[in-house]
This record gives structure tokens, sequence and C-alpha cells, in this order.
DNA sequence: CAGTTGTGTTGCATTCTCTGCAATGTGCAT
DNA sequence: ATGCACATTGCAGAGAATGCAACACAACTG
């Protein structure tokens, strides 16, 4: 709507692939140096770019403390963190928190694996959303609208030979997610890869965010562990009701 | 330079503090309401920004995505992170590693400690910069005239008895830390948190970061921690040899 | 139930800002 | 020195952003 800004915004995300030169900026936005100077510039004062020795720019320091300060308002984050932590200590498998936003589904909060091989952190890296099994808890409480819209636009890529294949296969994926109220993920992403989800709700009933367990197969079969879930749902119900103003928070009262 | 850019720009961080209306804004913007309109709708249109279910704004989804992102590019990073999980493996204590950017301080990275009592994660936050070890390495290592230049237009704040109190003194320190090649914070920031602190070199010998490890006095005292510096130093030695490159890396030769 | 206040939203004419050009400046390599 | 590649600045014209006023829409309120 905002030309100017717009372009301005454009150099984000190219920025993000990497440093570049003032001459790569303004061809890549298809606009003249000077242009793209003035808006570097700017962007420059607000510090969401930094211009290093060698001239180049690439993404600065404001855009992580900006980043961060808004994660910190997510109140979901806030309560659901310790029941995140107290799952992770009684099974000690990596943690996820995820929500949904706009076409989007994104890791909130994380709590590592006990077991030695960890991943590195993703938080705020947006999910495999045709697979990951909180993307389909978050996706399948949209309303039926808004929902097949999303299914129709997304890619599935095929990561492994049981990954979603196609919008029609995700959509009936979701019915059932929605009918049984969990979610997994066994191997759809990564071929050694299972996770367990749990959807968290608002005091409306609407979902807010989605909480999920996950393992490799070499430290548990996906039976074994399915044999969290009772547990998992527990958690993410804790959390729903704490969210919602049901359950009085231990100490604040 | 560029105004709607600049107004655009100054939206952010004032939804940094929380979600807020049209209506404030505009107020806060000093423009009209139609026009801090658009420019949310521009913001909105990347992601930067949300609109929740109250139709109020808040920072959106993409913005993480960035500074992840930005966060990734960063190579050193990269480098170091295996050698801090070691570190922090061998001790125990909470490790951090920091950079400076245009008169702040940063950290970039981070592994918790292994004692139960643990902060929640900080990176991306700006570091009181007049007294964390980590800052006294970075703007120890400035050219003489920007180092007076930033000491005289900070703050110093006074977080304990022991904070650094004026630009004076944090000069005074500045040369000293130059000098010895580490640096400490003993209580200057929480005064039951003591760290230790050594620079990691690039190839022309410039500081390009700071390692420190941080500890509570409840676990170990001050004295206990010094015993670690030669390690701590050891391994910002090999952080900084292999970031300049002299190091070859094991297993990519 | 009508009226009212508080929102967010759109069309439009005016004006001011941004744009692209061309010229200048700056550093680096030959 | 000379050339090259890049960043930077001044300027006039064009086009985009602005503020206004009118509209839409909801939630209150009498």
């Amino acid at each position: 709507m905002s030309q100017t800004v717009d372009r301005a915004l454009s150099i984000l995300p190219l920025l993000a692939e990497g440093p570049a030169d003032l001459g790569q900026v303004a061809d890549r936005l298809g606009v003249h140096k000077s242009t793209a100077l003035r808006l570097l510039r700017t962007l420059h004062e607000h510090g969401l770019v930094y211009r290093q020795s060698d001239q180049r720019y690439r993404l600065g320091a404001r855009l992580f403390a900006l980043a961060q300060e808004a994660m910190e308002n997510l109140d979901v984050r806030e309560i659901a963190h310790p029941h995140l932590v107290r799952l992770n200590e009684s099974c000690g498998h990596t943690v996820h928190l995820a929500v949904y936003e706009e076409n989007e589904v994104l890791y909130i909060d994380k709590v590592e694996s006990r077991y030695p091989v960890r991943m590195y952190s993703r938080i705020g890296k947006p999910v495999a959303i045709t697979v990951a099994a909180v993307a389909k808890l978050l996706l399948a409480d949209l309303p039926e609208h808004e929902r097949r819209a999303v299914a129709e636009k997304l890619d599935y890529p095929t990561y492994t030979a049981r990954s979603t294949p196609n919008a029609g296969a995700f959509l009936r994926e979701l019915d059932k997610v929605r009918e049984q109220g969990w979610a997994t993920d066994l191997g759809g992403h990564e071929e050694s890869i299972n996770c367990v989800a749990a959807p968290i709700r608002g005091a409306d009933g609407r979902v807010v965010a989605a909480m999920s367990v996950s393992a490799p197969n070499v430290v548990v079969t996906a039976d074994e562990l399915l044999t969290l879930l009772p547990l998992v749902r527990r958690t993410a119900d804790a959390i729903s009701g704490e969210y919602s103003g049901r359950t009085p928070v231990k100490g604040t009262v």
C-alpha cells in the first residue's frame, strides 16, 4: 500500500540471505542506487541494518532486540513455559510450543531433549506446516473456508515417503485430528523422528497454541512415544486452564 | 532520511512495548489515522506486524524468522557454539557469547548452566554495557577516540554498589582490561553474580566477539570462578584460531 | 429501538516527498 | 599517475503519501 515502505521492507529478507552491497540491493529492488542508499540509510538509523567494515550491509542488532521483546509479550508462552519444562523433566524428550499466524506455524518455545543428540534451536523458524503435528492441530481449528484456502495454497514437499502428499490428504488428516483432539507426525518430516502433539485452548475453546513431544526412533519407538499421549494432553489441558483463567495459579492467589 | 519509511519503522519499537490500536499508533506517530493505517498495512503485508483478534496490532512472525536468519549468518557464532558447549560441559556454568554493534553489546549465544537455577534466555537483548565483562573486552578494543566517544555517551546506572559509576572509571577499567587481555564482572550487575570473560580475535588481531562464564555466589565464590580463567582463555583462543582460519577444523580437512 | 459514541476505512485533491539522473567524490588496483 | 568501481550528493520533475471529510460498522446507552 505504501511503495516506499514496501521497498524498504523488501530489503530485509534480502539481507537475511547474507550481506550485500549497495549495487546488489538496488538491482534486486529494481531501483536506482541512490534510492536504495536512502532506504538503507533509514533502515540503518533504526538499527535494523548494520554496515559492516567492508561497507556491505547486513541485518542489524535492533532486529534481535525487537524479536525478543515481541516474543516476551506472548503470554501463552510465559504461562506454558514451566509446564513444558516439567514435561521435559518427566519424559526427557524435546518439547515444543507453536502458534499459527497468517499461513505460517512457528515455534515460540522449546525445551531441549536431555538425550545427548540435540538439534540446534529453531525458535522463531517457520515449521514444516504440512507435516508437523503441531501444525495439524493449529490448522485443524481454523474455520472451514479458511482451512481449505490455506491448504490449497500450500506446497507439499516430499520430505519422506510418509509426508502429506497434497491438499486433499492434508484436509482429511486435519478432519481426523480435529475429531480426535490430538495429532502425530510419524516420520513425515525426518524419517527417524516422531512427534505427538496436543492443543492448548483459550476460554472460548479456540486453539491458541499447540505443544508437542519429539523423539528420534533410536531413543524410543513410535509406539513407546504414543504412550506419552495422555501425559502430553494433561499438560496441554493444564496450560489451557491456566491461560483461560479457569485455574488459579499456585502462589499468585 | 526517508520520512515515510522513518515513520513506518518507528511503529515497530512502539508495538514492541505491547499491542496498540490504530488510534494509539497514529497519536504516538503524530500523524493522521489514515496515514497510520496505510503504514500498518504495509508492515502487515511484510509480516512484521500482526493483527490480533481484537483488532489491535502487535509485532508479527516474520520478525522472528528474520532475526533468526540474521543470527545464523553470524559466522563467529557458528564456529564458537561447539566450543561453548564443551566449556559448559566441563564447568557446568552459564556460558555467553557477545558482539559489539553501534553502541550496543548483545548476546548472540548462550549455553545454560547445568545447575538448577537458570535465568530465562536473553539472546538478542542488549547487555548492561557499563558493567558486563564481555562489554568491557569489546569496548576496550575500539580505537581510542571512538572508545572515548562511546564512554561519554553512555548512562551509568547503579545496579549495585560495585557498578561502574561514570565514564572516567569506565575508561580506566577498559585500559586495564586491554592490558591484561581478560575481564571480570564481580557483582557489578547483579549483587550475587560474577563473570569472567575472554576475547575472541580475528586474523588481524581485532576483537570480534567476547565470551564469558557466569555463576552466582551461591554456587561458587568469585575466587573459585577465577580459577576457570585459564580454561576460558584457552577456549576463546581456540575459537579465535578457528575463526581466523589458522586452525584447520577437525573433519573438514 | 433509535441515537450516539467510538472505532476503522475509503476517495480524492493538494502538496510535499521521493525518485532517477547526472555529476562528484573516494578508495583501490594497475 | 590513471583508470575503474563503487558510494554519495544536488536538483528538478513526477508521482506518491498525506490529511481531510465522508462513510461504514459495531458496541453502548438512554
